[in-house]
DNA sequence: CCCGTACATTGACGGTTGTCAATATTCGCT
DNA sequence: AGCGAATATTGACAACCGTCAATGTACGGG
């Protein structure tokens, strides 16, 4: 009845902790930290905040270079990595760029790290 | 009794758009991206992975290096950045160091992204 | 006591990133 | 048409980051 005992074996002398369910995937890693590093800045964080907590759900970049204390270049730069991570999106209405959150985006990125 | 009637302008023709609620504070913001930086890299991202799947939720150096395909002291390096940022503990047992995830560490920086 | 094994640390190197000044673009207004 | 304001893009530079080879450290077994 016990036909096949290959399993175990490297258990005893060595570390060989087995897998209980599947990690993740070097494709979904890269995906993941590509958001991830997005988000990794004190200033994007800032910035995605300020947006969340403007009127509207939305700012300009006029808004948001006071308040972070750069350059408007550099936070035209910031808002595009946002962007371009999918977590920001813009409207360009007149001469002004409004940015808003992308609904879903943020509840994603946190699924995605607690079911690492 | 309408004595100070300074507030408001800087309404009309620009776009000053005012916040609902605070946004997060500098300091909240470094400290957050802090941890978020760890997670950004596609590599730790597997390393906590693979130590989450693991069996007892627990992993050596010798069981992590083959799966990301990367050399033991650069493995090394990302664990110890995991650590320093709060989200894996260390327990060495005779020669084997045995990293495992920090309890809630993922919860909360997820908690913290939502919240934004 | 010495050897091998598991892991950490150091030093070096190329690639990426955050920042700004300067410049370009786009749009509304007169 | 032309000007001014809001934003984007470019180029440059310093700082940081991921990686490895080489070396150091600590532990267990003969």
């Amino acid at each position: 009845m016990h036909s096949l005992e290959l399993t175990d074996v490297t258990a005893t002398d060595a570390c060989r902790a087995p897998l209980v369910r599947d990690a993740l995937s070097a494709d979904a890693a890269e995906l993941l930290a590509h958001k991830l590093k997005a988000l990794a800045d004190p200033t994007r964080l800032r910035l995605l905040s300020i947006v969340r907590a403007s009127q509207g759900g939305e700012a300009c970049v006029c808004d948001l270079t006071a308040p972070v204390g750069l350059s408007q270049p550099t936070v035209s730069h910031h808002l595009k990595v946002l962007v371009d991570a999918g977590l920001l999106s813009r409207t360009k209405r007149g001469t002004w760029a409004y940015y808003s959150l992308v609904p879903t985006a943020l509840v994603d990125a946190s699924d995605s790290l607690q079911s690492l």
